[in-house]
DNA sequence: AAACCGGGGAT
DNA sequence: ATCCCAGGTTT
């Protein structure tokens, strides 16, 4: 590709301003503390479409728990996802496992340096892709991530709608003609780092800006409308009735989800979908889905969990059941003090604090 | 291409 | 309420 840039765009002038402006300015982060490409991963993973802030105290834990791809390649699913409890998006952590486990079987533990094993890993995408081959291993790959889209869009004048796919194929073109080859690691590092202090979604800081000079946007003063993107369509609302189930021994039904889909793996309360069949077949449904009988007590409360693509109307209920075993393979008798052993989703974490109340 | 997949923080 | 965050996988 060629002629995408403007003929007075000096690239290695706009590469110094840059990187020097990172040098003296970047965040002392824990994954940068050193280059290890395990790390670099694990970060990067923890990093998707969630906030460095949030990141930074799961980090510190999972690397503390598992040191190593060796250490998280032996580790218990159920110990990995309770490191993850609350990070959401929980198929990271399961992909990140079997991706590390196939990094030990097939690369004798050494995180691949090339983008063909790189990307056939579980979970490595394009932008995944790019960020270890560049930040851990100083190779010139572009990594493309929301950052580097409103930084370029600025930058270059790019109107195209960053919701769409194809796109970001456009700004993995713009990223190679202009990124740095004596250091690419800080380069990639520092488009994102601009995009998260200064070259940010509203109200940039452009004059603080150290690329000021090269943007498009700046000089037509429409930073603020770039990047465009798409409008997201609503969720949709699912009502449920979940069941504080007690029995006679004082312990509580918990139920492990489906290994795949929504909150995959993860524990929780059981649930009745009451959109479908209505309040009044809530005993039987459960009874012919779980060969248990319900004897429905006291109105908890309710609460509302907004997903990214859709919206739980949780109503809570207490209810007992004459139970001292139970045959499902899915559910689990379990007492109170022991059902923080579990990985649960936030939503059912909300729902503990009316264990107590009957 | 569009839908699915969490949770939190800023505005 | 709305947006968006160091995105990837599945359909």
């Amino acid at each position: 590709m060629k002629n995408i840039l403007l003929q007075n765009f000096n690239i290695s002038d706009f590469q110094k301003d840059l990187i020097n402006w990172y040098q003296a300015n970047k965040r002392d982060l824990p994954w940068r503390k050193d280059q290890d490409p395990y790390k670099v991963w694990v970060s990067e993973i923890m990093l998707q479409q969630t906030k460095v802030d949030t990141v930074i105290p799961y980090f510190h834990c999972f690397i503390s728990n598992f040191p190593t791809v060796e250490a998280l390649a032996a580790a218990d699913q159920q110990d990995v996802l309770k490191s993850w409890e609350g990070l959401g998006y929980y198929s990271r952590a399961r992909n990140l496992q079997n991706a590390v486990r196939e990094v030990v079987a097939s690369y004798d533990g050494v995180v691949p340096d090339n983008p063909k094993e790189l990307g056939d890993l579980k979970g490595i995408g394009p932008y995944t892709k790019g960020a270890i081959l560049s930040i851990a291993y100083n190779k010139p790959e572009p990594a493309v991530d929301g950052n580097v889209m409103r930084v370029f869009s600025r930058l270059f004048y790019i109107e195209d709608d960053i919701a769409q796919p194809k796109t970001r194929k456009l700004f993995e073109a713009y990223v190679r003609e202009v990124i740095d080859h004596d250091d690419p690691s800080s380069f990639n590092q520092a488009v994102m780092e601009l995009g998260a202090i200064i070259c940010t979604p509203k109200s940039p800081a452009c004059m603080l800006c150290p690329v000021q000079e090269y943007c498009q946007a700046f000089s037509e003063g429409v930073q603020e409308n770039l990047p465009v993107k798409k409008k997201a369509k609503k969720q949709r609302k699912i009502p449920y009735v979940a069941l504080l189930i007690r029995t006679p021994e004082d312990k509580y039904v918990i139920e492990k989800r489906s290994s795949d889909g929504l909150l995959a793996d993860l524990w929780q309360f059981p649930m009745v979908p009451v959109g479908e069949i209505g309040y009044s077949h809530i005993e039987s449904w459960f009874y012919q889905e779980y060969g248990i009988s319900l004897n429905m007590k006291d109105h908890a409360g309710k609460l509302k969990h907004v997903f990214s693509h859709l919206i739980w109307e949780l109503e809570i209920y207490h209810a007992e059941a004459e139970l001292t075993t139970v045959e499902d393979e899915r559910l689990r008798l379990v007492a109170k003090e022991d059902i923080a052993n579990y990985p649960f989703p936030v939503s059912h974490q909300k729902m503990m604090v009316h264990l107590n109340t009957v």
